[in-house]
DNA sequence: CCAAAAGTGTTGACCGTACACCCATGA
DNA sequence: TCATGGGTGTACGGTCAACACTTTTGG
């Protein structure tokens, strides 16, 4: 079109989501078996080709819901990725997102890529090319986001129990919390409706449900409230 | 080369620097006058394209030493701007950084693009493309690493006084702060060397003026050391 | 009846914030 | 001498962290 944009090139670019999920008191995530070269076979993120005349965002969606089945799901953009080596094949830009699911929806979700698999965080494998770094960071930013934002409910089903909630948190944060300065500080915040039911699941005596209220919550914060775990 | 790749589409990719200056008891950032259609002569952020064999970072790296002289400076990558119509010449993908410049040494130097001009934040006039929502997100990440980070050293002359940090800090949070707990806090952290010399540039009594110890904060983070203000 | 998880309050330490006066000096 | 900015200490309130026992119930 216009000479001077000519002058330049073009790159292909990729996007590449870190998939997070909470099961088992672990934080895990979705991986996949690259199925074309280089580095065929081995454990990858899961990610796709930006296209055109779709925005950077759109392409995130589209592959979030190709290979989980799910859409609305909690995303940010994370980082771009821009090394020239990064990929040995050809010059690959990658913008990474992460992304929070409920693993019990998506168990329950058919219509999805199958080759994917959980892992937990801590027995991962090692990733091809710079997918190690887009953990890390992903993990850092999750750290951050968990502390500042009420995010934590994405990775859990929609009712809950504070006990749960704690232990997601100490799988965040990689340490543990004291279950009554926990209790204490997330029920003062009055984001978390009570429910009669009980979780029965995990202890005898069964822990009472929440939900958390995000109404309640877009009020806060329209008031200047700021959540702080 | 492998056949997977060519089924895409590549796309241009811009690197768009904010670039923050410090000067007057004011918060800057540098801009200069497009100088190519569309929006030629409309003001806009420093930036240039992505070339072959350079990484992300290092065309950042070489934008903002064209246009400022120096080289070094603090950068960091902030976010990346993919909606398909951002730029109505062509589909360009823009990879956002954010970078701190002292203004007196970028005064003096002067083997540099001209056509770039300082702004008031306050008072910068509208910005092309999707420019002014890269300025907000700046900003937001400038308040964040300010109060996490010793970064406002970056800002100013190597040696500086108390109040002049202060009011850095002030310009940055847009809130005035009180001056016998700024200075307690800063101090107490024990980053800031004392020198004999004065600045009698601002008040007739003088204040005295500190060097940020940088090998000290480094020290001090291996140590497990949080800088907060 | 006992193991295992749920649930509950208090206290001391520390940190953030508010606040007012004297000092040094150039004009 | 006076206007201007530099420099100093204390007290209060709120938040964070540490800590131990009772309750419930399925097996």
């Amino acid at each position: 079109m216009t000479p001077y944009y000519e002058e330049n090139t073009k790159h292909y670019i990729a996007v590449d989501c870190i998939i997070f999920g909470f099961d088992e008191g672990e934080l895990k995530i979705l991986l996949h078996k690259r199925n074309f070269e280089p580095e065929k076979g081995k454990w990858s993120l899961i990610g796709g080709f930006l296209q055109d005349n779709e925005s950077i965002d759109f392409a995130a969606r589209r592959i979030l819901q190709q290979y989980s089945g799910l859409s609305n799901l909690f995303m940010e953009q994370l980082y771009t990725f821009g090394e020239v080596e990064r990929d040995p094949g050809e010059r690959v830009i990658s913008v990474t997102f992460y992304a929070l699911i409920r693993i019990e929806e998506y168990n329950n979700q058919l219509k999805r890529e199958t080759s994917a698999q959980w892992w937990p965080i801590s027995r991962k494998p090692t990733l091809i090319f710079d997918h190690d770094k887009m953990v890390v960071k992903a993990l850092e930013r999750l750290k951050i986001r968990a502390k500042n934002q009420p995010i934590g409910f994405e990775l859990l089903p929609r009712k809950f129990s504070v006990p749960r909630l704690q232990s997601l948190y100490e799988a965040i944060y990689q340490r543990n919390l004291d279950k009554r300065n926990f209790r204490k500080k997330i029920l003062s915040m009055n984001l978390l409706q009570k429910l009669e039911e009980k979780d029965k699941g995990v202890s005898k005596k069964g822990a009472f449900l929440y939900q958390f209220d995000k109404r309640k919550y877009s009020k806060l914060v329209e008031k200047g409230f700021h959540f702080e775990l």
